[in-house]
DNA sequence: CTGAAAGCGCTAACAT
DNA sequence: ATGTTAGCGCTTTCAG
């Protein structure tokens, strides 16, 4: 907003028209005579006019803007896979995202909730929330939420992953090559037991999938190769040890493990590499997230998330409150579910 | 900007002042009664008001928000790096940030540019322009510019990383362990060639650090070990094959390999892998950027870039003109060069 | 087909 | 110590 651009009026002025009139070619509005419309035109090109969007938006009482709040675009590529669809979906339609990233702090989060009610957005999301007060504190300003991936129990526009078939499709693979003591390792639920998410934690889906899908196959369960831990981290990249190498030089060796994100399953091919077993000649693993997967050593057999389309489903929820702006009847949330797809690459094979 | 909410007016009548009374006691400004301020507080309090940020910026013509422009915050995590540190330090001073990702696209970049002058950013952070022109669009339009990491010869704020420095510190270490035949594995600066850049490209540097080194210690520069190829792109993770095998598998085979990202340098450990070869037992191997080298199996040594410090560098940059308004006498552009450290981990080992 | 004019919500002189 | 008021740049009725 340096040095003063050129103004509506000043197109006006130059024109000699009314500034009514400008903003009648500006977007193409009722009737114009084609002889002004030209001259009007020529007044744009000259002075490079340039709408002043902010001046515009205290007009129509609209910004088109998205405020979206990462829990941490950082270290999990997931995040930006995310932050990527939505902006591209936002910005197919005009929209545009400011983003706020809060590593995982509610205080930071608040603030953010709290810049974008000032700034006027039309919208609020949030890629997996951190405290269930800042997406009331939206709500309560009149804006809609989306909340992506890791919804708390409060009510709002959702889209979710199908975690519990993620699961399932992995370990069906994992028992169709033949796999029978598959060990299970992820972050703990009890870790955000500070809040409580609408229907049930993202981790025990998956681990409910990994669960079912062993009895149905007439498999026992055994809590002994179940790990969770809290592995995450938004600053320092896991430094907790993984509790694997009991399990990898004990008597009864695991044949196969299914970490629930590729961050983990790269410490885990870490573990197994460090006991000199190979895989997936001693064991086979398999990833979540799909993000760094494939340049893992070997490449990485994971359960892929629709990162980018988390991303532009969550942006397009968002835009129907003002597709039909015509009926204010406010349609109930809704809760989009999408599916993964079990990538298959070479850190899974054949039990031997 | 849903439904209607409270305004500077409707406290100032509640609360039975003027509006420029409440402004006061807002920003804490001018003489105001105690009892005035008790009365007004209780009614921002009880309406819930909060400032029309949008009103504010077309009326104080500044907007405080920074629009960040980047080629692809995927695949390649270096720019979710980045993006965070704009944001943080951009949020540490209350400023906002715009966040659109081309994905390499110049059109789209350009898209970006005009959006961001429409909104009257307050400053525009490329960081890895794609197209000069863009730039140079930004910069007719009055708005201080930052450019990060590879900058285009057009003249503007510029932040960029001591690649020669970084290079130089890892084929030291790479010699230090003994090793001789070294091999450069990078992007080909060819390839960028549609576009002229400020002093010489990344690639060209750290090749340069590369040719050096080896020249300093009174090794022998081997044109057979420089492969440069097209192995960047913005959507599909580089299908493009390594030219490696020929290498690993001939009469002299290298002893190291260095990287010039993390990304390609865990495709170089697949190749090793496919070669029956161990690292670092017979090839060591560093990489370039420090994003998930620490995943990688073995962990990897690499240079690590200071993508946050990069990013909040950015930020310092662009808010200076804002600080000393008073001294309007446009200070020239500046340029900060910011150091790469290597991170020793265990991919590099003494030759055998 | 075009123009006049009323604000959107806020800040900052300028008065008092 | 507080109030009045003139815009910031734009959109959009309402008149003509």
């Amino acid at each position: 907003m340096q040095r003063k651009s050129t103004t509506l009026k000043d197109v006006a002025r130059i024109a000699g028209v009314s500034t009514a009139t400008v903003a009648r070619v500006l977007y193409n509005n009722g009737y114009i005579a084609d002889e002004t419309r030209t001259r009007v035109q020529a007044a744009i090109q000259k002075t490079g006019y340039r709408v002043n969007t902010v001046a515009r938006n205290l007009r129509i009482q609209r910004t088109a803007s998205i405020g979206h709040i990462l829990t941490g675009i950082v270290p999990n590529p997931f995040f930006a896979g995310v932050a990527l669809g939505v902006e591209q979906e936002a910005s197919q339609h005009g929209w545009s995202v400011l983003m706020v990233n809060v590593q995982g702090d509610a205080q930071r989060e608040r603030l953010g909730v709290e810049t974008f009610i000032q700034q006027r957005m039309d919208a609020i999301m949030f890629t997996t929330p951190v405290s269930e007060a800042n997406v009331r504190l939206a709500l309560e300003a009149g804006i809609p939420v989306v909340q992506v991936e890791r919804p708390t129990s409060i009510a709002t526009h959702m889209v979710v992953v199908d975690n519990y078939a993620g699961s399932t499709e992995a370990i069906e693979h994992l028992i169709g090559l033949g796999h029978r003591r598959i060990v299970f390792i992820g972050g703990d639920p009890a870790v955000r037991s500070a809040d409580k998410f609408f229907g049930s934690y993202v981790e025990e889906e998956r681990l409910a999938g990994y669960r079912d899908t062993l009895c149905k196959y007439g498999l026992p369960f055994d809590e002994r190769l179940v790990i969770l831990g809290q592995y995450y981290s938004m600053n320092e990249p896991f430094e907790t040890d993984i509790p694997l190498k009991p399990l990898l030089q004990g008597a009864e060796r695991p044949t196969a493990i299914f970490a629930t994100s590729d961050m983990l399953a790269a410490r885990v091919l870490q573990e197994i590499y460090a006991c000199g077993l190979r895989v997936p000649g001693d064991i086979s693993v398999i990833g979540y997230d799909d993000t760094f997967a494939r340049y893992l050593a070997p490449p990485l057999t994971a359960v892929q998330q629709p990162m980018i389309d988390l991303g532009k489903t969550a942006v397009r929820l968002a835009l129907q409150h003002f597709q039909d702006e015509e009926t204010p009847p406010a349609k109930p949330w809704q809760q989009v579910k999408l599916p993964t797809h079990l990538i298959v690459r070479s850190s899974t094979g054949p039990v031997r």
